[in-house]
RNA sequence: GCCUCGGUAGCUCAGUCGGUAGAGCAGAGGACUGAAAAUCCUCGUGUCGGUGGUUCGAUUCCGCCCCGAGGCA
């Protein structure tokens, strides 16, 4: 019996409605799986709920993190659980919805992220000398110290090589050998109905573009700009890698012309979007819902028919 | 009307001293275990504007025509 509801899909494939609609049916809450929605005054440019269209419903995870803190998926994980577990006890069924498949993920599994935290002077020391030798030399020392992890990554995908190097220093564990442990308790007090709202690639695409138009004409520049004088953010702030926010950044920057930045949020939000339908297919194994084919009202009623069918 | 420069992949363009072509972007597919809206990998056949001619062979050379940009009238 399903104990939790999961709501994925693409950017601007119409999550928001109707998970919203589908808590108000079932007189549930919703937790936030997205991670850049966690942050606060980051509105226009996340397409974040507003309160109006939030509609009573109450949202957790959502719009609580500052603009100039950083955030991560264990951090994620540690916050949501309790929440998730909470409103399962209230005989609620939580309605989890996102866009960041990695964040529920982490509900999905035991796995604990290593105990390490991050060790950013490490981070900085191989990164240079990535710059300086090549991302090669990097990988040979992972390697070295952990063969087994190297070959799942690409020797030119340096954060991963990075953190595998860092799992190993910070713990004295490999990272291949935490994959192992963890691998043999995959298991979850959530019992989740994992539905993927989607729809067809040239609507989708159709949907970006117009979004990102109306992000503009709502004040998306004026948010950036008040945002960037308030708390001093750059590029390399984490919430200013958010797509919409670094083009925009760009732009007042001089570096972009404003239309030279609007077609730039629009390309990576396609990419983004393209990205994430290619994880929910291979990574999780959810009920896909084609919008373009399906009002919502329908989809709703599937969705509601699923979960009483496992009652 | 004349002159010049262009017309090659969805777009911007490279190239072939004559043997039917290749980059970037777009697009497609994939990876993903403490940055994930991040990071990374793979994928390029198209009447080479049209039509005649020269040639064993033309997208490449020549003629004419069409389209675009600029210049001279």
């Amino acid at each position: 019996m399903f104990n939790s509801i999961i709501i994925l899909g693409p950017t601007a494939s119409g999550k928001t409605e109707i998970s919203i609609k589908l808590a108000k049916i079932l007189k549930t809450e919703i937790v936030n799986a997205d991670c850049l929605q966690i942050y606060k005054h980051l509105n226009i440019g996340t397409a974040k709920a507003t309160i109006k269209e939030q509609d009573g419903i109450k949202h957790h995870l959502l719009d609580f993190v500052e603009p100039d803190c950083e955030f991560s998926v264990s951090e994620y994980k540690n916050m949501a659980m309790p929440i998730i577990l909470n409103l399962i006890n209230q005989n609620k069924i939580p309605i989890i919805v996102g866009g960041t498949g990695f964040y529920v993920q982490s509900l999905l599994t035991n796995y604990e992220y290593g105990n390490s935290v991050k060790d950013e002077n490490l981070r900085a020391e191989l990164n240079k000398l990535a710059q300086e030798k090549g991302n090669k030399e990097v990988y040979n020392y992972l390697v070295k110290i952990d063969p087994e992890s190297a070959k799942n990554i690409h020797e030119n995908d340096l954060k991963r090589v990075i953190r595998a190097i860092e799992i190993f220093k910070l713990t004295g564990t490999k990272k291949s050998e935490l994959n192992n442990t963890m691998q043999n308790s995959m298991q979850t007090p959530l019992n989740p109905l994992i539905i993927v709202i989607n729809r067809d690639r040239d609507e989708l695409y159709e949907r970006i573009n117009k979004r990102v138009d109306i992000m503009i004409e709502n004040g998306l520049v004026n948010e950036v700009e008040q945002l960037v004088k308030k708390f001093n953010l750059t590029k390399n702030n984490q919430s200013m890698q958010a797509i919409g926010y670094k083009e925009i950044l760009d732009y007042l920057n001089h570096e972009l012309t404003l239309n030279e930045a609007i077609e730039k949020i629009k390309i990576s939000t396609r990419h983004y979007a393209k990205r994430q339908i290619t994880w929910f297919k291979n990574q999780t194994n959810g009920i896909w819902i084609n919008l373009t084919k399906t009002s919502t009202d329908d989809a709703l009623k599937q969705i509601i028919s699923l979960l009483n069918e496992n009652k």
